[in-house]
RNA sequence: CGCGGGAUGGAGCAGCUGGUAGCUCGUCGGGCUCAUAACCCGAAGGUCGCAGGUUCAAAUCCUGCUCCCGCAA
């Protein structure tokens, strides 16, 4: 059906391998993967390749990853390849006008959310951060600016109460790439009409930052779940425990009565189920911690190997 | 050589100025109770990651391995 049809795919974090696994399967053919440059990462000094280059290797993809995108030899093989469409996924750069001009069919963007709403870095993690019920998935033909470009098709998907950063980013990469094959049958047989974002209706959606981590007990229950479940699996909502950052891995709305206690304080044990903090408003019920260098337990066994007691108070600073 | 933490009964931890192992929880049995995830009594369960070394004696000191994890990226 779309074999004849050359694409150039650009790509980094995991939220773009199903794009690009989608593409392979859908019978495109790729003229190359383009990705971040491999960094010493890692608990040594590892290779550290990013997962779409991996699957790219695993493809048997040719993976190009160039340091500047505006340099001239890089630019010479991307007009090599002789894409009909650049596909890009959380490439983690802006394209040069350069690029953006080169295929025929311009350059197509898979954004994880509902534009113009959250354009930029962390979609899926402000979306949840902020308590959103609504996301989704939004393909767009790209610009010089920061998502900027005009609409091709999107796709909203229900952010439910309990749901984690990390659900919400499974569930939208696997959108992403259907509403990708989806846009690109239309966009080729010249179906589809881009429409204009209405930049009076955006949002920008920074990058996570340390101060979006710290836990403000005197913040409502509400807000600091959301907090919790924003920031899972990464980089985690912490506080304060003994010195040492606490991360709370997973937390739920625990209705507590007005009380003159102090936000931060644990006020209950509930056997099996974890520890209930005091906060601003109501309280949440922690069930899942993260001591600091150690890896994620259930509270109960924390209380248990940590000695946390009732009437412990979790300060702010 | 990026920084650092850890491997102790089912879980999470303590013990590490050397003298055969302790805490909270769980498990099993019994008791109390209208009842209970609550409470009381009792029990089982550990070659203290592996291999050497020092010593009268090592979980505790030294050496070498293996594995796990956190941070930073």
């Amino acid at each position: 059906m779309n074999q004849k049809h050359r694409i150039l795919f650009m790509g980094t974090p995991d939220f773009a391998v199903l794009s690009l696994r989608a593409l392979v399967r859908a019978g495109y053919t790729l003229a190359g993967v383009v990705t971040q440059p491999d960094r010493p990462s890692g608990r040594g000094q590892k290779p550290g390749l990013s997962p779409v280059k991996k699957e790219a290797l695993a493809l048997g993809l040719e993976v190009y990853q160039p340091v500047k995108i505006k340099e001239a030899e890089f630019l010479n093989t991307l007009t090599a390849l002789q894409p009909d469409l650049i596909v890009t996924a959380a490439y983690g750069r802006i394209l040069p006008p350069a690029v953006l001009e080169l295929p025929p069919f311009g350059c197509v963007n898979v954004h994880a959310s509902l534009l113009p709403q959250y354009r930029g870095a962390a979609p899926i993690h402000r979306a949840v951060l902020n308590g959103e019920a609504v996301s989704g998935v939004t393909t767009m033909l790209m610009n010089e600016g920061l998502d900027t470009g005009d609409i091709l098709l999107k796709e909203p998907v229900e952010i439910t109460p309990e749901m984690t950063s990390g659900e919400l980013h499974d569930i939208l990469a696997q959108k992403g790439a259907d509403l990708l094959i989806k846009t690109l049958e239309l966009w080729f047989a010249r179906k589809l009409e881009p429409t204009p974002q209405d930049d009076a209706q955006s949002s920008y959606a920074a990058p996570l930052a340390r101060k979006d981590e710290r836990i403000d007990w005197d913040r409502t229950n509400r807000q600091i779940h959301n907090q919790i479940r924003g920031l899972e699996p990464w980089p985690g909502a912490f506080t304060d425990y003994r010195g040492k950052p606490l991360k709370i891995r997973e937390a739920r709305l625990h209705p507590l009565p007005e009380q003159p206690v102090q936000p931060g304080t644990v006020v209950e044990v509930v056997k099996g189920a974890g520890f209930a903090v005091q906060t601003g408003q109501g309280g949440i019920l922690v069930t899942k911690v993260q001591p600091f260098g150690k890896n994620v337990m259930p509270a109960d066994s924390f209380m248990n190997g940590y000695h946390l007691t009732k009437g412990f108070i979790f300060e702010n600073e």
